[in-house]
DNA sequence: CTTGATAATGAAAATCATTTCCATAAAGGA
DNA sequence: TCCTTTATGGAAATGATTTTCATTATCAAG
């Protein structure tokens, strides 16, 4: 059973299954709550919008679903740095809009851009080819993240 | 502590005592080791190193005084995604070089390019400059990583 | 509609890097 | 030297995430 290489195209009610993956109504619960919020929820985040409705959902469950998610790609981890990951739906098959991150220190603010995206792309694409050419290297992911002050904390000093 | 280091104490000893800051045994040993290695350390990494010639200075000590280090910038502190923290001594007044890093998300290695970083420098700033503008944000800081398999872990598979 | 193999679950305990507490020691100006 | 303040270490606390393990649920097959 080859679990690590399920990368499909399908939708999710197959993408399941086709994986050796079983769908649980905490699985379903936890992708219905991701894929209604622009938010980027932590895990108990998620675990709080979960219980009321699904008392019997743990906290365990969740961390466990969304490492599911994650290596399905259903779901994106994000690391803002506060030491509590993240996790942000990974649009379907409409087709994932790429975006970066601007992230307030102070408040924890985060904001999606997608100005500028084409242009940092296609540097980044080839910064990737000379970087995989001169280390060796298979590069397979970049993190790019903008940190600063929102305009509310900015003000507050 | 060696003789020869005369000129690093100094500038050291100045940077500390006019924010406050006493300048310790500790203090010095640990930015003795930083400075004296390429390597992306971690707080324990720095502990290990050090103990053998100073048994006395503790875990939480080399903790409090890279935090102290980080905010007075003398050293930079990183974050790959391991769970750890890792240290970077931030070159003193001979200017820094700028870099940014590639991470083997297999054996954790850590590559650090200045290649393509004037490119990416002017992207930056141009992104910066409209983001700020976009979202009111006063940018400080970015992050920029590559992450992938270097030669021997993808060789493995 | 059962069954059975196997995946999924929750609660509690375990990890692990980092912090906090607190009583003691050291630094540096007076 | 004395004194006030900052620094220290060891133990305990923290807090997000994982692991353990006994129990339950899923789903393909009969």
């Amino acid at each position: 059973m080859s679990r690590g290489n399920c990368q499909g195209q399908g939708w999710w009610h197959g993408k399941f299954r086709g994986c050796g993956y079983r769908l649980t109504l905490g699985r379903e619960a936890i992708l219905d709550v991701l894929s209604k919020t622009d938010d980027h929820l932590s895990a108990e985040d998620i675990y709080m919008k979960i219980h009321p409705k699904h008392p019997g959902v743990g906290l365990t469950t969740i961390y466990r679903t969304l490492d599911v998610l994650s290596n399905l790609g259903m779901v994106y981890k994000l690391d803002f740095g506060d030491g509590r990951a993240r996790y942000e739906f990974a649009e379907g098959p409409k087709g994932a809009h790429h975006h970066h991150h601007l992230v307030c220190t102070e408040c924890g603010r985060v904001v999606e851009y997608t100005d500028f995206i084409d242009e940092e792309m296609e540097l980044l694409k080839q910064t990737e080819d000379g970087l995989s050419k001169k280390y060796h290297f298979k590069i397979t992911n970049h993190l790019i993240q903008f940190y600063g002050l929102c305009q509310e904390c900015n003000g507050k000093k």
